[in-house]
DNA sequence: AGTAACTCGAACAGTGGTGTTCGACAAGAG
DNA sequence: CTCTTGTCGAACACCACTGTTCGAGTTACT
């Protein structure tokens, strides 16, 4: 170890700090420095000792959600038929999605461009081989690029999180309207699209 | 008329700085008035004395770019097979949403919440009835509310124009991936997705 | 117990925006 | 031609936020 180890106070406040962030730029991305300290019951200055700038601390913040995230969808099973696993991937990756859309927002003006797809590397090659299977498999059309159909996944789901924010959509349903229009969508021209 | 007439310069600046406005906003969501202005040849003072705060400005701008777009929209042909007018309309619209995306992010942190729903009614409902019509020819699924498949429609427009933006996709290719994914999300459970 | 690491609040400087005021000046309308 | 309306730049007050400094006090390691 190069770094030496902080003390365990220093520790505990590190991580008090990120948990603060994250339910404070939840709520608004434009959270400041000062709501987040105040959140974590400590002073700003202590923050700004364990974060030069707010873009490394809302970096820390992010990669902290990034890694929460895989842990959780880590947990899923992708075997067996690709449209039933898409359905289980879809129904856990949603969760998250609507929790740390608004934390998205914030990192995307404060960390450098690229960053953030960077991050997001590893949970994006889980979504593409699943699809790649499928398309093997014949079960997902392939007249369409990979990365396109994980784009519109992504899309489809942020656009539930806009829907519930406006009240016209309540969270309960939001996971079956999902994937019934996502299975739709990557259903091969010519096919059936599957039934509920 | 309650209100006076304008003087002709004035109306010509505050076309000018309407302009402006949109050509600023729509690279960079959070353009200074004085930019904006600058970029109208005019100075900051005049924008102020037309739009008594940047809020009023930007409500003005976004009615402006809703209403080019109305127009554009209303020429449409939505007669005919249901999705082949879909076609058309989402060719249209797509080259909407890709030029004011950014300015949308402008007047999300700008207008009251509401405002923009209800700057949008109009386009909406064009699309609503194209989409009801469909369902009752049963060319368009019925198991998901109308609402949802707008709103769907949109995401993925919206998701389209962020490929571009990290250059994963080229524009040229856009609306027909958007219109090939967006046909097969409306298609009913057990009927084929229609070939391209 | 002693020392190094850490924390705290208050205060400061710097930045970048918004909205206003002033007085001189230009341009359209009648 | 005259008068109203509009324009302009510079300067100002204001606000919210970022990031830093200071000195005094507290807490954890050994």
């Amino acid at each position: 170890m190069v770094t030496k180890e902080k003390r365990a106070d220093a520790q505990r406040n590190i991580a008090a700090i990120v948990d603060a962030a994250i339910d404070c730029l939840s709520r608004d991305p434009n959270a400041s420095t000062s709501e987040i300290a105040k959140a974590a019951g400590v002073g700003r200055v202590t923050l700004y000792g364990h974060f030069p700038s707010r873009a490394d601390l809302l970096d820390a913040v992010f990669l902290h959600a990034i890694e929460g995230g895989e842990a959780a969808l880590g947990q899923v099973d992708l075997t067996g038929d690709p449209r039933e696993a898409l359905t289980r991937l879809i129904e856990s990756s949603w969760h998250l999605v609507d929790r740390f859309r608004s934390l998205l927002v914030a990192a995307q003006d404060a960390l450098p461009p690229g960053r953030i797809r960077e991050l997001h590397a590893d949970p994006m090659v889980r979504v593409e081989r699943l699809i790649e299977r499928g398309r093997a498999e014949g079960v997902f059309r392939t007249d369409l690029p990979t990365s396109w159909l994980v784009g519109a996944m992504h899309s489809v789901m942020h656009g539930a999180a806009d829907e519930i924010n406006a009240n016209r959509l309540t969270p309960d349903k939001a996971a079956t309207y999902i994937t019934a229009t996502v299975l739709a969508a990557f259903t091969p021209p010519g096919k059936p699209v599957p039934a509920s």
